[in-house]
DNA sequence: GCGACAG
DNA sequence: ATCTTGTCGC
């Protein structure tokens, strides 16, 4: 797929201040409401599918068959981002990508998507799949101008995108996170001074436990999930919650996570 | 000036 | 994100 909204492409070349102006417009462009065409309830489950190599299957495309889940993310070779992108329809691999392209400017908290998104796109440019919504690492509107890399990538392809972080990278926990929380708990992440484009208090995403261990002393740490672009912040944490299978990544992300590993070291 | 900051 | 062995705990 293609970006429908090419202005906002994300420019490297682009002053922080431009790209700051762009963030800007893509979060008034952004919508964080349902806009799915499937419900988030509605995704199949399958058991831990084998791993390595995976035909890559096509299903006779109907019209409301199970959601085509995409996931995508990165993995680095000095100076070159490899970005890879695995399509999940009821736990099953549908297809996979990837693609390398030059990272122009250091990571800056903020302006991800100025260094990974031309490597994020040129992969999407490889995919056949059209997914009905892509879970991207990183954030999406917990982010200072509502525009973090998934809100930017949902927008330019006007794609539902949700982000799903490891790390939060602002707003306020409604519940410290420092404690420990069962599976399937949601911690509110509301807006404060330093997102700067909405009211304080906006439910911005949520802390989601995917996974927590059972009883001893040690604990897992929750995900930070919020929306891209066309999905409400509970529909976001719901897609998470429902395509977590056993690990504390959602499987199209953690697919995609060891598939740009193993396609780096194909990078020269 | 200092702190804080996805990947 | 990345550099990396062993190790603690289920």
């Amino acid at each position: 797929m293609h970006p429908v909204r090419p202005e906002f492409v994300p420019d490297p070349s682009l002053s922080q201040a431009a790209m700051e102006a762009l963030q800007r417009d893509i979060a008034e462009a952004a919508r964080f409401e349902d806009d799915l065409g499937f419900s988030p309830q509605g995704i199949a489950h399958s058991g831990d599918a084998p791993d390595g190599k995976q035909t890559t299957l096509r299903t006779g495309d109907g019209a409301a068959d199970p959601p085509l889940v995409a996931g995508v993310d990165q993995a680095f070779v000095d100076d070159r981002a490899v970005s890879a992108i695995v399509v999940l329809q009821n736990g099953e691999v549908v297809e996979r990508v990837s693609a390398v392209e030059r990272t122009e400017i250091p990571y800056i908290p903020g302006l991800l998507s100025f260094r990974e998104g031309g490597a994020i796109l040129a992969a999407f440019a490889e995919l056949e799949t059209d997914p009905d919504v892509v879970l991207v690492d990183g954030s999406g509107r917990i982010h200072f101008r509502e525009a973090g890399l998934a809100t930017h990538i949902g927008v330019t392809l006007d794609v539902p995108a949700v982000g799903v972080a490891k790390n939060l990278l602002c707003g306020t926990p409604e519940q410290s996170l420092d404690e420990t929380y069962p599976e399937g708990t949601r911690i509110p992440i509301t807006a404060d001074d330093s997102v700067e484009t909405c009211p304080d208090g906006t439910v911005i995403g949520h802390a989601l436990q995917t996974r927590q261990y059972d009883s001893p002393n040690r604990y897992i740490n929750p995900l930070i999930v919020s929306p891209g672009h066309r999905v409400s912040a509970g529909s976001a944490a719901a897609l998470v919650e429902a395509t977590a299978d056993g690990y504390k990544l959602p499987e199209p992300t953690r697919l995609a996570d060891s598939y740009a590993d193993e396609a780096k070291e194909s990078v020269e």
